[in-house]
DNA sequence: GTCTATACATAGATAGAC
DNA sequence: GTCTATCTATGTATAGAC
């Protein structure tokens, strides 16, 4: 049971699933096979030895493979919607805010998340029309989010580049690193690595 | 058959396929369908449908479907390498030759062989251990050229941010339009946006 | 070099017992 | 809610005729 309470409280409201159940550790285990070996190549037989029971049992928990992707996705950006809401609610400056959503996005690629970010970004194509469509609704929200405090940083002039295309090219940048960093190796942390990505956008030394 | 100096002689030397063999053409059709649905999700039976085959007849031109991605990929890789190199060897300055690596490479991953640089970077993990060892050494031919540039401009004091970590953000970012920017549609150039990549690593009002 | 036919494996999903 | 058993479809790849 997560102690954060933001967390805590999206599982109250059913929002997404307690890690501890059944469903969240499928959701969890599958979200770890779909982003190591991709949706296509993860049999449903893979999903239901990493949870230690029959593929059959499967079905019992969702209809088919793709609801279980679809799964992943919603409850990877509710999640994240609200984390990221929280972390830009406390800061007072645009400038504070936006280290707080690179910071805050970077963890959920880099961190528990991540394999579920992943997922995300990269296994777009396996969903459904339909799928998309309703998960695409929910992205806009977090979207809505970003876009928001760039052009408060454009409006003051700190921001020189477009917000939607430095949005559009912090997204590509900040979802790669979770092909290359690995804090666990030491050398940069998390910070570290926050800094670096303001510094490229000329925000860090003004 | 390319008009292009270097895709010519590439060809001649056989280190790419002539895109109006049925080699070359079967690796144009490949690359594009990998980029829609995903190397997985596309059968044998798609593969020679999109060129006039049966599925039987593929095998006659590759040993399996494995092969037919990496040559995807080799052949890109060797393509856009000598593309890059050529565009970097006619400017002066660091600067410039950043500045056409990074027009060359959104040029790549936006234009005719834009699908291919695609699969090349999401389908990575379809391909065998072997395969990627394989295609690995070519890539660090490829991002020398990068770094070699990025070195240049933080010796001189232009660049601020660690080169190699630059590179990276810049990888996530440039291969990220693919999946927004449309040139057809108005706007933004290949140029403009290019400028834009500067500007945002502060390397273009100085 | 392409065809037809097919071998062989493995995928997603269902049914009914416990 | 999980098991075993199995249906059915579809995948890659091969064989031999033309």
């Amino acid at each position: 049971m997560p102690q954060n309470p933001i967390v805590k409280a999206l599982i109250a409201e059913q929002l997404v699933s307690d890690p501890a159940s059944a469903r969240g550790r499928l959701l969890h285990e599958a979200a770890r096979l779909f982003r190591e070996k991709g949706y296509e190549r993860t049999t449903v037989r893979d999903l239901a030895a990493a949870v230690g029971i029959q593929s059959g049992s499967l079905f019992h928990h969702f209809r088919s493979k793709e609801d279980i992707l679809k799964a992943v996705m919603v409850e990877t950006i509710r999640l994240n919607t609200a984390l990221m809401r929280a972390a830009a609610e406390q800061c007072a400056t645009p400038l504070d805010k936006l280290r707080a959503l690179v910071r805050a996005e970077l963890e959920s690629i880099n961190g528990q998340t991540g394999e579920a970010m992943a997922v995300l970004v990269y296994e777009w194509r396996s969903l459904s029309q339909a799928a998309q469509t309703e998960v695409l609704e929910l992205r806009d929200i977090y979207e809505a989010l970003w876009l928001s405090v760039l052009q408060q940083l454009a409006a003051q002039g700190q921001l020189t580049a477009d917000p939607f295309i430095t949005r559009r090219m912090l997204t590509g940048a900040l979802s790669w690193t979770v092909t290359w960093y690995r804090p666990e190796r030491g050398g940069l942390t998390l910070d570290g690595l926050t800094d670096e990505v303001l510094r490229m956008l000329g925000l860090n030394a003004e």
